[in-house]
This record gives C-alpha cells, sequence and structure tokens, in this order.
DNA sequence: AGAATAGTTTTCCATAAGGCTAAGTATCAC
DNA sequence: GTGATACTTAGCCTTATGGAAAACTATTCT
C-alpha cells in the first residue's frame, strides 16, 4: 500500500512539533475550541490554525465548526498506522533477538558437551 | 526536561521520512553497512550519509567505522522516548475514557431508579 | 444596530530539509 | 604502488515548514 506509507509521513511529521504535540496532549483531556487551545502559546491565530489543519489532515484530531467556534477532539484512529508500524518493527527485531538468543542458547549447549 | 522536547522533534522528524524509516527496518534485520542499506535507493551516497547521521544524532541507530566501511545497527534507547510519550497521551486518554465510562455508568443507575 | 468574538483568507518571509555534483581521503586487494 | 572501494567534505539548488501582519467574514452579546 503506497497510502500506508505516505500516513506515515504525515503523523510522524505532525507529531514531530512541540506546539502540535502539547494540542494532542491537551485535546486527551477533553474535546475543546481552537481559541481555547491556543491560549498557552505565543503565537498568532494564523499560524495556529495550520497546525491545526495539519492535525486533522493528518487524521489526528477532528474538528467541527457550530456558530463561528471550531471545537476539536482527538481522533485515535489516526494513531493507528503508527503503532502498527512499531508492532510491525519490533516484530522483526524481536524476531531477530529470538534467534539470536536461539544461538547463544545453541553455543551454549554445544560447549557444555 | 527541556530536553525531552527536542528528543522527541527529533525522533518524529527522523521516522517521518520514507528512506529513513527502510533504513530502520533494514536495520531490524540485523547490522550493515551504509553501502549495502544505501544499495535499495536510487539516491547519491552524500545525500543517503545525511539519513543515517541524522538517525544517529537522533539516537535511533548507533554507527561505528571500522576500516573504511561504517556499520550501522538499531539502537533500541531511542525508541523509548517516543514510546514514553505514547504511553503518557494513552494514559491520558484512557483515564478520561474511565471518568466517562463512570460519568455514564453514573447516569444509567440513576435512570434506572 | 453596534461592538466584540472566533475564526479565515491572503500574502509574505526566513530557515530547514532533502537532493545533487564534484572533488577529496583513507582502506583494502593485487 | 596502483586501482578500486567506501565513504567524506563542500557547495549549490528547490521546496517545505513555521511564523507574522493585515484585512475580511460570520456569530453572538448588549
Amino acid at each position: 500500500m503506497e497510502n500506508y506509507s505516505l500516513q506515515l509521513n504525515g503523523v510522524f511529521q505532525a507529531l514531530s512539533d512541540p506546539t502540535r504535540r502539547a494540542v494532542i496532549a491537551h485535546l486527551g483531556r477533553g474535546p475543546t475550541s481552537v481559541t481555547e487551545l491556543a491560549r498557552p502559546f505565543d503565537m498568532a491565530l494564523p499560524s495556529f490554525m495550520k497546525h491545526i489543519r495539519l492535525l486533522e489532515e493528518t487524521g489526528l484530531i477532528r474538528t467541527e465548526k457550530s456558530g463561528r467556534v471550531r471545537s476539536c477532539a482527538l481522533e485515535r484512529g489516526g494513531f493507528a498506522v503508527m503503532d502498527s508500524w512499531l508492532a510491525e518493527q519490533r516484530a522483526l527485531w524481536e524476531g531477530r533477538t529470538d534467534r539470536l538468543e536461539a544461538f547463544v542458547m545453541a553455543e551454549q549447549r554445544a560447549e557444555a558437551k
């Protein structure tokens, strides 16, 4: 899947910025409006909105506008691609560790002879 | 810790590039030389080396030069910062889910009266 | 209606990121 | 010691990224 890789690019890149990670952390405690989320940052609103849009595009958050306020919430699904990649990698080098362990044990058994 | 955040920036950014993720995946099957790692990519060596250096700087891999060949290996420690951040986030929104569940159950109990 | 609030759109700017070529330095293999 | 190998260094180029200011739109409050 070509698309899987692109999603990974997006998610990792999104999380590489401290402002965006802080937004994620904030939303972990519940949905909020953009202005509320922006309050802790010394940053112009348009700049902040770029982060919000990027987070939404990558599927890490979901936003909805009602009236003049846009409220944001975590989208747990966005983390799924990353989780699966990480699991894949772990399977790889844990598999290898197992083989290495098997090898080491085999050596030890050989020595014991 | 100010440094923790910088490490997170680095690790996430490092993993946001497909070439670098491929290198990580390759190294998951064991240590190799730079040239060997570079083989699958249609990219000049100096460009590829930038990725290697970045991965090393962020602590995701470890490299060592012996003779004219530099061999690379995974550094599991580099993943630790990311893992801990992810765990932190999960604790946050799982904690919240629990409270939400508790709230919902309380409502149901109230209705049952 | 008029003022304040909450975003939005547009344009611009400086730096970082990813890639290239050309040329240089050690090793290693004969 | 010559040639091939395996990187390294040094510039250079283009696009992406994070941020800003100014001006605009749509709601909501009084």
